[in-house]
DNA sequence: GCCAACGTTGGC
DNA sequence: GCCAACGTTGGC
């Protein structure tokens, strides 16, 4: 059974958009330990939650891990790893982080509790809700 | 632009 | 190994 992941990014430096462009991409540039934890526990078939910080901060499309996680080839630090991801699809309505904070089901989720962790498992319950909120 | 919440660095 | 100082992230 594939694990849900979220990740976040700011539009301006990659945005889903651009994912949805480019057809794949190296998702690197990770490098908080609990967030480098999170992207080494992912597999091949796992779904991520693109989402947008800065301006927008809303959860904007789901993109599918397409590779297992490996070593950070343009970084000196064995530490760093990086997955290939290609974008699956966009959420015909972005899911604000304000609906999610204004949601007690949220309480839990990270994307609330740990605001700048860029890498976090998302639940099983959590996925769903937020695809319906989404319009999927 | 501010600042809370973290993470990192470096002196001791 | 502690912790003060500093830097960064990201929401507001």
């Amino acid at each position: 059974m594939p694990a849900y992941w979220l990740l976040k990014t700011e539009p301006g430096e990659y945005s889903f958009d651009q994912l949805v462009v480019d057809r794949r991409t190296v998702w690197d540039g990770v490098a908080n330990n609990l967030a480098l934890k999170y992207l080494r526990n992912m597999k091949v078939g796992d779904k991520a939650f693109i989402y947008h910080t800065g301006t927008e901060r809303a959860i904007v499309g789901i993109a599918e891990i397409i590779s297992n996680p490996y070593r950070d080839p343009e970084s000196k630090d064995p530490k760093r790893v990086v997955v290939n991801l290609k974008p699956d699809r966009k959420l015909p309505y972005p899911v604000p982080l304000s609906e999610i904070k204004n949601n007690k089901t949220f309480k839990d989720f990270d994307l609330v509790k740990l605001s700048r962790l860029s890498v976090m498992p998302v639940k099983n319950v959590y996925w769903h809700i937020i695809l319906g909120m989404g319009g999927l």
